[in-house]
RNA sequence: GCCCCCGUGGCGGAAUGGUAGACGCAACGGACUUAAAAUCCGUUGUCUGGUAACGGACGUGCCGGUUCAAGUCCGGCCGGGGGCACCA
């Protein structure tokens, strides 16, 4: 055993590891390399300031990942950058009075001081940083770029304000109608804007999801969802006037329910349609109703509680089906202008919202969908007094040629009839919106248009790119800087040379992270955002891993510029990303004083089950676990944590305790645990180097003992690598533990072991490298070691020492375990029967009757039915 | 409202339909120590019989089903979490 004097030096080793893996440059990117490629990529950070917990488990999490796939002879590109361009940036200018560059750029050293402690197999070399011109030029060259190609346009749109943060927000951005970051109201308001066409793609990103095998199901179906494809069909309601005599215009719906057009009792606009507003310029009520609806629209947060409210044109809309018949057209409240066609046909008897609308308008209710097998009259008798639509399957009814068709059949036979009509056709529709990519803040992209009276916008050309942004900006009143700058948006039309001006919004900064994997895999290329063949090399990224947070946002959105980037040529690839793994969050207990304010952890005194005030000794109440946060106060501090107990126990506890999807509580004695196994290791290698290092004697030479020992390793190592390989951390730890728990019992209680001893304490070194580096690397040195372990292959077992000569298997009667036999694994079905039924046990509870059937299923189980 | 996931000891969690609770945390007992820390050895699902050796019953949110066998599969509830939400 090691004496008091011989502790382990975390500090010094750890760092020593770190410096000895950096100047080996261990975890260099190789460009040219014969080994097969892995690319593992964490999402890269916000540099907000510090780093905190979830980095901590975000990064191990990939360097696991890293480590074990580098033992395992792949060429390992793993990168590091940031997320540079945001928001908080331009907060602290405007709370601090510092320049939004100078804070980020100081955030991005302190972290990157933060992390080296840390120990990641990181190639540094390639570190980026968005909001620096040589990076975000690039992007400015490829939305020019898009724009030729018909992937980005300009419109005047009803857009989301985010009043707080004085900008626009993509739909994805808004988040039960507040702003994602400000938590703020979002308001409507019309603007030009730039949106790229992601909705192009829209069939695409949606069927490839079925590719993107090694993803979580509940990212690709919250993508499918968001992508919300829709099949219906288009109808044309040809308008007619108050008096009954045509209009010239027809109106289109958007309906998945095309067989309950029979049903129909009216058409709704939105007040956004233009219809509604060409109307409304004629008709002061019209007017002062859409202007009500749009105010609603912006102040009310819960819209699931605004009131259907709808307003009577006086116009009649021609029922397609029905000669001489047409139904009311109203705008009204609960019609989206960006759905469909904004404006649909309601059929109160099957939609709730139409039942709610037209219950309140009195218009009529006509049943046409009745269930199978029901008394179809009774039935729409009832539905048609009653205010509860009827929306599941049946059979159609009350609709002249669509009678007696199930839902699915009628659907199909009305599209045929409306093509036939030409008053509509079959469509797919996506909610699935273009991403609005303008925003009104300084701190971002700039959009590289010049917008001319007489030309238009025109892209900038390529030869004055990068478009920069100015550094003397000021941020005292609210607003745009780059708008009320002086000189910064005054130039000539690059065209026509007249004076024009400068587009001053930036691009939004999800901009910025949908490309960044593909910048990493070319080292820097100045004149292009990445080399053609280096990133087709590298990509698709094989193991991405990042929160769950962005399965909709920077998970789509990159999906998309992949492949618009490989529309204009950059590259040939769709998918980014072949792996993706979502990690949990990183939580704590949170603690309230008697006055309800937040306490942090390390102001609290465990005592027993109570907490206390560490300094007033008041006592705490301990509020349930939740994600680590300055807010509540339960974050506990990552840099405190390791020069404490070290980066490997930080990444073990990261590691052990909970699966890496799930929610991780982070706790004081975890983390002691944690700390203690690190030592416990370290320990183990300095009692096994006393051993003289010597091949381990030949297998059938070794004492039973011995034999057993050398199995477990061979155990550990197959069981540790397929836990390694289906992301199953905490069950690798477990294995590692048991297989130093079977060493330190086989040290202590078998004399004439000591070559099995030594081999299995190697083999734990080498299994435990992917989790704690620094002590893995300490032990294989103690151990006599010149390769370093970062460097040196996977351990491989020996199938055959896998298998045991026998099997121990449970006896049960009647389903009960009341035994156990070991038998020889050759033995056939009678002699497992044979060994079970001699169990005294087994005799016990079959009473002296013959058993009625024994079943054995050989190297499992021996169940025997008693008569 | 719609969709998805999850309910296992005091706690985090293990368990290709086949010996439920691996591994760890906490707790308790012991060794070492003047003492403490550290370390090492042991006990630990609940109830219950027995001086003991050793047994018995129950047990994976609840109710039912399939099966020789269910934490695992199926149906129905209850509870918790997440996503979407006037998307026609």
């Amino acid at each position: 055993m090691a004496s008091a004097e011989e502790r382990y030096n975390v500090r010094e080793t750890e760092s020593a590891w770190q410096k000895a893996w950096s100047e080996r440059g261990c975890f260099k990117a190789e460009s040219a390399s014969t080994k097969p490629k892995y690319y593992v990529l964490e999402m890269f950070p916000y540099p907000s300031g510090r780093i905190h917990m979830g980095h901590v488990r975000n990064y191990t999490l990939g360097d696991v990942v890293a480590r074990f796939k580098k033992a395992q002879g792949y060429n390992i590109l793993h990168p590091m950058g940031w997320d540079a361009f945001g928001l908080p940036a331009e907060n602290a200018a405007l709370e601090r009075g510092v320049h939004p560059g100078t804070w980020t750029r100081q955030n991005i050293k302190v972290m990157r001081e933060q992390f080296m402690p840390l120990g990641l197999s990181l190639d540094w070399a390639r570190e980026i940083s968005t909001c620096e011109p040589e990076y975000y030029k690039h992007e400015q060259k490829m939305f020019l770029d898009f724009l030729k190609a018909g992937l980005a346009y300009r419109k005047e749109s009803w857009v989301n304000w985010d009043p707080v943060e004085h900008t626009v927000l993509a739909n994805e951005q808004v988040i039960d109608g507040r702003g994602w970051r400000s938590g703020a109201v979002v308001e409507q308001r019309k603007l030009n804007q730039w949106f790229l066409k992601i909705t192009h793609f829209a069939e695409d990103l949606l069927k490839s999801i079925d590719g993107l095998e090694r993803w979580p199901d509940k990212v690709r179906l919250m993508q499918t969802n968001w992508i919300g494809r829709s099949e219906g069909a288009r109808v044309f309601w040809p308008l007619l006037n108050a008096d009954g005599s045509a209009r010239s215009e027809s109106l289109e719906v958007f309906t998945t329910r095309p067989d309950t057009l029979f049903g129909a009792s009216f058409c709704a606009l939105s007040p956004q349609h233009p219809i509604a507003v060409k109307l409304a310029e004629s008709d002061a009520k019209l007017a002062a109703f859409i202007a009500e609806c749009n105010r609603a629209g912006t102040a009310t947060a819960s819209i699931e509680t605004a009131e259907k409210m709808g307003h009577d044109t006086g116009l009649r809309a021609a029922h397609p089906f029905i000669a001489g018949a047409s139904v009311p057209v109203y705008v009204a409240n609960f019609v989206l202008m960006e759905y469909g066609a904004g404006a649909i046909f309601g059929c109160p008897g099957h939609d709730q919202r139409d039942m709610d609308f037209a219950r309140k308008y009195k218009l009529s209710v006509k049943c046409v969908v009745a269930p199978k097998g029901e008394d179809a009259k009774a039935f729409a008798a009832k539905l048609e007094a009653g205010s509860e639509a009827f929306v599941e399957d049946g059979i159609a009814i009350n609709s002249d040629f669509l009678n007696g068709l199930s839902v699915n059949d009628a659907k199909r036979a009305a599209i045929a009839k409306l093509e036939t009509l030409k008053l509509g056709k079959g469509t797919v529709q996506y909610r699935l919106r273009d991403w609005g990519v303008s925003r009104q803040r300084y701190w971002g992209c700039p959009i590289p248009i010049i917008h001319c009276e007489a030309c238009g916008a025109v892209p900038v050309p390529d030869k004055d790119l990068p478009v920069t942004l100015p550094e003397d900006v000021t941020f005292d009143k609210p607003g745009n800087p780059l708008e009320r700058h002086p000189t910064w948006k005054h130039v000539v039309c690059p065209a026509c040379k007249k004076p024009a001006l400068r587009e001053t919004d930036t691009f939004d900064t999800f901009i910025e992270s949908s490309w960044y994997f593909a910048r990493f895999c070319s080292p820097q290329a100045a004149d292009k955002p990445f080399d053609k063949a280096e990133a087709m090399r590298w990509l698709p990224v094989d193991q991405y891993i990042g929160g769950v947070e962005h399965a909709v946002l920077h998970l789509l959105y990159s999906r998309f510029f992949t492949r618009a980037m490989q529309a204009c040529g950059y590259l040939d690839l769709k998918e980014p990303f072949a792996g993706l793994f979502t990690q949990g969050m990183v939580c704590h207990e949170t603690y309230k004083s008697p006055e309800g304010a937040w306490v942090e952890p390390g102001e609290v005194r465990k005592d027993g089950e109570k907490a206390v005030h560490a300094k007033t000794g008041a006592a705490v109440t301990i509020g349930r676990s939740e994600k680590m946060s300055k807010s509540k106060k339960n974050t506990v501090d990552p840099q405190r944590i390791i020069d404490t107990y070290g980066a490997d126990a930080a990444r073990l506890f990261m590691l052990s305790d909970s699966p890496p999807e799930r929610d991780l509580e982070w706790t004081d004695a975890g983390i002691e645990g944690a700390w203690r196994y690190v030592n416990r290791l370290w320990r183990l290698a300095i009692t096994a180097k006393t051993i003289p290092a010597r091949a381990l004697p030949n297998f059938a030479t070794l004492s039973a003992p011995a034999q057993k020992a050398v199995r477990e390793c061979h155990r550990a190592i197959k069981d540790v690598t397929d836990d390694l390989e289906r992301f199953r951390y905490n069950a690798a730890v477990a294995r590692i533990r048991e297989l130093s728990n079977t060493l330190t019992e086989l040290n202590h209680a078998e004399p004439g072991t000591a070559d099995v001893f030594r081999f299995g304490v190697e083999t734990l070194a080498r299994l435990a490298n992917p989790f704690v580096p620094h002590v893995a690397e300490e032990m294989w040195r103690e151990l006599g070691h010149v390769a370093i372990l970062a460097e040196t292959a996977w351990p491989a077992f020996d199938a055959s020492l896998i298998e045991d000569d026998t099997v121990t298997v449970g006896v049960q009667v009647n389903g009960k375990l009341r035994g156990t036999i070991t038998v020889a694994k050759a033995a056939d079905q009678k002699a497992y029967e044979a060994a079970a039924l001699d169990l005294p046990g087994v005799q016990k509870h079959l009473d002296g009757k013959p058993p009625r059937k024994v079943i054995v299923v050989r190297e499992k189980i021996v169940n025997i039915v008693a008569a």
